[in-house]
DNA sequence: GCGCATTTTCAACATTTCGTAACATACCCG
DNA sequence: CGGGTATGTTACGAAATGTTGAAAATGCGC
């Protein structure tokens, strides 16, 4: 299934590239200038990837990323941030505003590819009706639950919140501190520690159906969700 | 070392020009301006990467690479093509004759030597996203993870930011106060001895799957990593 | 305001990792 | 061949890091 790529970039010659480059890699991309045509493109034809340049006429790219991140229909649509090198890229804001990964300009359109490809793969199990699923494990984010085959599983808020970012987030580290800023949201301040408990906690839910094992420990980097242990 | 670069290309402006931006990058520019030029000097100088004019009088660009890409002693180096705007790229649709990037013109020099230097590392085994590769190891440092083969190799921070840097600079010696610099950072004062121990457990965790091979020591000097004995 | 569920903090406990030192082995050169 | 130096190997205690249970704090509906 060809997968919809929206690319926002105020820069015609990179804009015509990288949709060269999709197409090539068998996506369909979908090109906007500004802000305003990307969120019509979205609304209308409803990407499953965006592109974003950190810099665009009108609406900065980390502006516009804040504002598709506060709409729920549209929050888990990832993101890739196009900056040009020392655009100080504050690792942090981005991650507020829910950015999925960065490609630093000038880029190898086979390396966008590639970190597209990832993204995506990432967020893999999410078969657009909001169903994750991992090993016996699966998520229904439109129902709110969370099964292991058969079995009903019962979390908290902070559990569930938790193992939705995990599932949409495979096979890659996460520090206390980004857990604390993606699933917390950035405006808390709690002690890194508290990370922890969580962890123990969903583990502890997880662990009769023996689907603990996807939530991995990376000792001094945080901690993993991985279906390889 | 060096890197040739084969450039073919017709017009002898954007040879030149590419050509000098290439010497101040360090790197070793071979003139070409047609195809069968490009032959003789692939066969001759045996460049590293070549970039390939889209349009060449006589045989196309494409037609060229297709042909380069059916030698096997010729098929790994990286070939980057130069397309103008809108010169029919939806035709290289399912073509792709091995060509690794491409680069619209008109193009800055400086992008051109930043795809260029995209192109090389990755044809060193690392693909721009963090996946390192060399023998039958795989470090994945978005995921924070190593493998060897289908096996996950279990390793301590410091193991494997030692691999990690060994990974990213290859065929090179380092001495141990190098290497105390770059792994364990400038600022900490531990007995240069202390390497030499790291460099054993790590060696340890690689050996049953034969990759300790790619850590060498160098008497009198220190420590390399390579897949040339 | 009260009771309940949830979250956060805290601190004891368990495990891993690290640097050093001591000893073993390999290499070089006269 | 033999002494001297460089590197390999191992063991051990201290320090860092992760885990865990329970107590304290918070927030929410009634």
């Amino acid at each position: 299934m060809q997968k919809r790529i929206l690319i926002v970039e105020d820069e015609s010659s990179i804009r015509e590239m990288v949709a060269f480059a999709l197409r090539k890699a068998d996506m369909e991309p979908i090109p906007a200038e500004d802000a305003r045509a990307a969120q019509q493109a979205i609304a209308t034809r409803r990407p499953d990837l965006i592109l974003l340049d950190w810099m665009l006429p009108g609406m900065s790219g980390l502006e516009l990323a804040r504002r598709l991140s506060r709409d729920h229909l549209i929050r888990d649509i990832p993101i890739i941030m196009l900056t040009a090198r020392g655009e100080e890229m504050d690792r942090v804001n981005g991650l507020e505003a829910g950015v999925d990964d960065y490609v630093v300009k000038p880029f190898s359109t086979r390396e966008l590819i590639a970190r597209i490809k990832a993204v995506l793969r990432r967020s893999q199990g999410d078969d657009g009706n909001g169903m994750l699923e991992a090993g016996e494990l699966r998520l229904d984010s439109a129902a709110h639950r969370v099964q292991a085959g058969s079995e009903v599983l019962i979390l908290s808020p902070t559990e569930y919140r938790l193992l939705h970012f995990f599932m949409t987030h495979r096979d890659r580290v996460y520090s206390r501190a980004q857990l604390l800023d993606q699933v917390w949201g950035g405006s808390v301040y709690v002690d890194e520690r508290t990370v922890d408990v969580h962890i123990r906690r969903l583990r502890k839910v997880l662990e009769p159906t023996h689907m603990d094992r996807l939530i991995q420990t990376v000792r001094g980097t945080g901690y993993r969700f991985s279906e390889t242990p």
